[in-house]
DNA sequence: TACTTGGTTCAAGGAGTCTTAAACTAAGAA
DNA sequence: TTCTTAGTTTAAGACTCCTTGAACCAAGTA
């Protein structure tokens, strides 16, 4: 393999969270390797150990302990937070004076949702690009053939689109019941 | 929004062709905005814009011209042609002496073979890491409630492998049919 | 043999992203 | 009002990934 930005089998990521802090090994294993995964699918791997770490304490937590726990900085837990109550990841409870937070469980749901939101803005503003490129291969006078071609490069980037809306247009799961959904479809 | 490392509606990626080299101004728009969209899906925005020149100019071209039609570094296109090569992204003809390349039409079936590829070692990795958690929590006397959430995490590490599972099933096809086939399904 | 051309490799530099730390705001308590 | 605690913002530094450019290899030619 040349490029590897991604997915190298052999380089474990290492990201510890300090020995110090009151968490079991097998729990840290969890965060982690979950943190990873979300990580890989192009979010920060912090934002998923700190949903993967509410979900597995199943209570709510606040962000000085989620900041003592995973051994992150004040502001990055902020800002950490912000994004992924914006996107529904975790709820917060903004009444008590401590804010507490604790995970949504449709975890895939969110990641789907996100994903695709994500995308909407790029793939807005290349639909205009490509339509333009077309117009103005039209105008000279390209091949037939060409003109295809823009065409299904257009379908290549919306290809990924449809399939998260796909995706998302099943109703709202939990994580275990959206997994077997589609391993009886496969 | 806070954090965006993705997807911005508002900042056009600005990455230039040399006003000096000899394609139309469709054409650039249209490499650019493949470049874009393929850089968004995890690769290199060079490797897409460099499929899309091939795709577009349906001809066999050389390192030297594609390195001078989009400005890059001689070492750059040897990397990059390596990954398209190894992904079968483009064919190279390595009889003649300045070996040439061609674009490979079924280009979204290979996104999601290398994507699934991609995914493969942090899969199995993470898997591993799981499942031990998962034992020693259960030495550890976790509620069977923490055990489920544990095995649900590991769901959803595999769920959207198991969706690009689907999606390769299917049989090669061309970009153009491949997107018909799920427009029907929505 | 030496020269040329096509292609590869890799260390160094650059570009861009992420995290931190410190300054700042807001709100409750004394 | 001042002090404390919770939370936010942001410039600066750390870190990562990408590209470059020079050195290198291989093969063909004179």
């Amino acid at each position: 393999m040349r490029s590897k930005p991604w997915g190298s089998t052999s380089t474990p990521p290492k990201d510890s969270i300090p020995a110090s802090s009151a968490i079991k090994t097998w729990e840290r294993k969890t965060i982690n390797a979950v943190g990873d995964v979300i990580g890989f699918w192009g979010f920060k791997k912090n934002h998923g150990r700190i949903w993967s770490l509410l979900y597995l304490k199943e209570r709510p937590m606040r962000s000085a302990e989620i900041q003592k726990v995973l051994g992150l900085s004040k502001g990055a837990v902020s800002m950490l937070m912000q994004d992924l109550e914006q996107w529904k990841v975790v709820v917060a409870n903004k009444d008590q004076k401590p804010r507490t937070y604790v995970a949504n469980e449709h975890i895939a749901q969110m990641i789907i949702g996100v994903f695709r939101q994500r995308e909407a803005g790029l793939l807005k503003r290349t639909k205009r690009i490509l339509e333009e490129a077309h117009r103005e291969a039209q105008q000279d006078q390209a091949s037939p053939k060409k003109l295809q071609r823009i065409q299904s490069m257009l379908n290549l980037a919306t290809f990924m689109n449809q399939f998260l809306n796909m995706l998302s247009s099943l109703n709202p799961l939990n994580v275990q019941t959206l997994i077997q959904k589609f391993s009886t479809k496969t």
